[in-house]
DNA sequence: TTCTATTTGGACCGAAACAGTACTGTTTCA
DNA sequence: TGAAACAGTACTGTTTCGGTCCAAATAGAA
């Protein structure tokens, strides 16, 4: 399906909504603001911290704070810290590939995870959050005719 | 992670080799040129057919061919093909979203949806083959300062 | 200083999706 | 008529993901 789990989408919410209050928030706080269920929103603050992205308080009057503004945390930053690295086939990178030398396109698969990689670094948080992201990028980058293959064109 | 599933990848390799010969081709022999299980490779060949990216030629003497050239062909269309649609949230085109009301980014997540299709789509079999996608996108797409966030930017 | 309430941190477990395989049926050509 | 090759379905093992539970840590009050 080519989707990003649940997680990273939950992260997203919780970054936007905690980027509109300049204070420490707990996560069942976060939790009622967002809809999300409490545990979750808690495992999800929780990877972020280990990121970098957010910063955590433990103990009473603890919680979560934005590491950074939300115009400088990037839709690929916060994929990347809760789903690992952006890498569509596994053999980049030193990973395993039974078939490298049959396959005959070596690492051409850089070139795509670099364009995915572009696509979602020209997006941040605070894009998302107002509705910048066309106006900043002009239109999204190319045109795509039709996504070529097919009169159907499945969209 | 954000990978696609392997099938797909096996996919683009078993066009691309497709591609290189002009002539119906059995699963068997496919199998041979490019290192993929055999039954995998017929697997995902009769995916290809059923998604009119390859025709299938039934009978003594069968097999498959291309339906349209190699440079036809997008890295999205196989995509879409193998894995489905590509939306990288399920809260998209009428998905269930529990907490639609309080998110706050209501279909913000389109906008990231039409980035990664327009990579994609912009991304032939046939520049797989070769090293043309540096060449005809100038450089793919925007800069990317470097992914923004973090003195790290983990790549 | 000590105790307690609050909150994060890390480990664990069940469920779902996926990759891979095998088998049977249908079609076509020699 | 027989062999070759695709089409469709079903099954199984593995991996990953989503969610839950318990332990460690901190701030504040007594």
């Amino acid at each position: 399906m080519l989707k990003l789990s649940k997680l990273t989408d939950y992260a997203v919410v919780a970054l936007v909504r905690l980027g509109q209050k300049d204070e420490v928030t707990t996560s069942p706080v976060l939790s009622r603001s967002t809809g999300i269920p409490e545990p979750t929103v808690a495992k999800v603050l929780k990877i972020l911290a280990t990121q970098g992205i957010v910063i955590s308080q433990r103990g009473a009057r603890g919680g979560y704070r934005l590491a950074y503004p939300l115009e400088e945390i990037s839709i690929a930053a916060v994929i990347q810290a809760i789903d690992g690295p952006i890498s569509l086939t596994t053999c980049v990178d030193g990973g395993e590939c039974d078939a490298r030398s049959t396959c005959g396109l070596g690492g051409q698969w850089d070139m795509v995870n670099a364009a995915i990689r572009n696509a979602l670094s020209a997006i941040t948080l605070a894009d998302m959050k107002n509705h910048t992201v066309l106006d900043r990028l002009g239109g999204l980058g190319n045109p795509a005719p039709s996504m070529l293959v097919g009169p159907e064109a499945t969209a």
